[in-house]
RNA sequence: GUCCCCGUAGUUCAAUGGAUAGAACGGCCGCCUCCUAAGCGGCAAAUGCAGGUUCGAUUCCUGCCGGGGACACCA
């Protein structure tokens, strides 16, 4: 049973009876018919018709449907305990938080919060790149300046600065790669340069994920550094497995399941012939500790779609040699690339990368802009406040309710509009019940009573209410929050009519109480769905 | 060369194999003596091409055309 396609045919629609009537030789409208006889229910459906080559089209009675969104009712059921490791924001330690880091971040921070939701154990893994050869580089240069650590306020201006040395400087440029050796040998004085680029460069990292209601925390930090100890015994056990193979002397893995039409087997490098080791070994000790330390039994990863034959190789092997059980599902869910308007990977104009904090500085400003137009008589304290929210919160949205995974253009005006199908619109309709509320001085906590829907507005809304759970059921399955997004934007653009059609305060009591209830039942879905999506609301905009 | 992904209104996006392909922006036409016009109502506008499977295909299969990406010692 599916949510119908079309109001005039029912609330919902069951079209299994087809495919079944083929299997079992018999005519579709006469199973549909058994179907229908054999269907018990009494005051849950108002009728259940039979329509064109045996569809069942179901519509629910206005109480039953009342009954299911009371607000006695939890707005969330957990499903069953399991625990979920999900991968995601994972920004390169060695720069700045760009654009290029805003889908994985905010798609795998709303998926971290929705199975939360849902009652699953979620565990955070930010796997940032802190690890490798550009962190010989920094450190390296980080000895040159010595303790003036204001040098790396700005980051990528530090980086850059370093790559100039490294790429001038053949003496600095071996100096770095024996600041690499040293510490992955683990000597002190390196590794406490290195710690102190690290602290200053996740701090970065942590304002950034504040600003945009990320809820990311240090303790989520497991950086590719975490696995170095592990990486000699992942080797070890391919090797006792007799999976290795040697390869113009690197130790590689030769999978059957990737050779191509022409026979040829592409290769995982697992160390290279000068003895260091690659990020597909990394992501195997990380397979594993994921499945075997955490005691996962989904791993999400919300990773970049040129990524996708890594994973894929990552995937079998880790499970080939057991480092990861048949029972914990290892998933990849990837996302396009972000590119400018020349469709080339998305750069400012003097070619650098748009950092994250420009954009949101951009989304807030013209956010004020808004809403200082619309509300001049708002103190500007509470001016800031809703620009914060609605800036921000047009950033993220825009971004979640795309499900691409090819690439797609950044567009200034496309990611800061504030109308139609965007987070402002969301923010409004829980605004004006908010203000609804605060007109008719109506306490939200006091409102009581049942719902009653009785106007095609109220029963479409009622509708839409009641397939909030199921909607969250679909998010979590697909690792998709664009439905939310949909469902959210259905419900508040039901909500818009219903709020034309349906005067509230100046209704009759018992209509108007009627009629609280329900946009009590509104407003707290749509706040919840939004902080799913960690976007704040506002009382008023 | 091999492998993967994607082609839907002018634009940005939807659509467990289901009924007349939905929204939003932009365009055109309307609606504030009435709980916020960041809103509501209406109109025009789309499945790259050709086959196949199916009662039924945007969805699955094949071919073609077009776009993107990944493929040995970066991550």
């Amino acid at each position: 049973v599916a949510a119908a396609g079309r109001p005039e045919f029912g609330d919902y629609q069951a079209n299994g009876v087809m495919g079944a009537a083929k299997s079992l030789g018999r005519k579709p409208r006469d199973l549909a018919i058994a179907v229908v006889e054999a269907l018990d229910v009494d005051g849950i459906a108002q009728s259940v018709e039979i329509a064109g080559p045996g569809f069942i089209n179901i519509r629910l009675s206005p109480e039953f449907l009342a009954q299911q969104i009371s607000a006695d009712r939890a707005l969330i059921e957990p499903a069953a305990p399991a625990t979920v490791v999900i991968d995601y924001s994972s920004p390169n330690l060695a720069k700045e938080m760009h654009v290029g880091h805003l889908r994985s971040t905010i798609i795998g921070d709303a998926m971290a919060r929705v199975l939360e939701a849902l009652g699953y154990r979620v565990i955070r893994q930010n796997h940032v790149g802190d690890w490798g050869t550009q962190f010989g580089m920094l450190v390296a240069h980080l000895e040159e300046i010595g303790h003036d650590t204001a040098a790396l306020e700005d980051l990528e201006l530090f980086y850059q600065a370093a790559k100039r040395r490294f790429d001038s400087d053949t003496a600095f440029a071996d100096r770095a790669r024996s600041r690499v050796v040293a510490l992955q040998s683990g000597d002190a004085a390196v590794l406490a340069r290195w710690r102190e680029f690290v602290r200053i460069s996740a701090a970065h990292c942590q304002a950034v994920y504040d600003r945009l209601g990320v809820s990311l925390r240090g303790d989520d930090m497991m950086g590719e550094s975490q696995y170095n100890d592990a990486l000699a015994g992942i080797v070890a056990t391919l090797d006792q497995e007799g999976l290795l193979t040697e390869s113009d002397g690197a130790k590689c893995v030769f999978l059957p399941e990737f050779a191509g039409k022409d026979g040829d087997i592409l290769p995982i490098i697992i160390e290279k012939s000068d003895g260091g080791y690659l990020y597909a070994t990394t992501d195997l000790a990380a397979a594993r500790h994921r499945c075997g330390q955490l005691h996962a039994d989904r791993v999400m990863y919300f990773v970049d779609v040129r990524q996708s034959l890594h994973f894929r190789q990552v995937f079998a092997l880790a499970r080939r040699a057991g480092f990861v059980a048949e029972d914990c599902a290892l998933e990849h869910h990837p996302f396009g690339t972000m590119l400018g308007k020349d469709g080339r990977p998305f750069r400012t104009r003097d070619g650098g990368v748009v950092k994250l904090t420009a954009l949101l500085d951009e989304a807030e400003q013209r956010a004020l802009a808004l809403v200082t137009a619309k509300n001049p008589e708002l103190p500007e304290r509470e001016r800031r406040g809703i620009a914060r929210a609605v800036g921000i919160g047009a950033v993220k949205y825009a971004d979640l309710s795309k499900n691409r995974t090819s690439d797609y253009v950044f567009d200034w005006d496309t990611m800061l509009s504030f109308d139609g199908n965007t987070a402002p619109y969301l923010q409004y309709a829980v605004s004006r019940i908010t203000s609804l509320f605060r007109r008719g001085n109506v306490d939200r906590e006091a409102i009581h009573g049942a719902i009653r829907l009785i106007e095609p507005a109220e029963i479409q809304l009622g509708l839409t209410l009641g397939r909030f759970q199921e909607t969250l059921d679909d998010v979590a399955r697909e690792a998709s929050p664009h439905l939310l997004c949909g469902y959210l934007m259905g419900l508040a653009s039901n909500y818009m009519q219903f709020y034309e059609q349906c005067p509230v305060l100046s209704a009759p009591e018992d209509v108007r109480a009627a009629r609280l209830q329900l946009c009590n039942r509104v407003v707290a879905t749509l706040e919840r769905g939004l902080g799913l999506l960690g976007i704040e609301t506002v009382e008023r905009m």
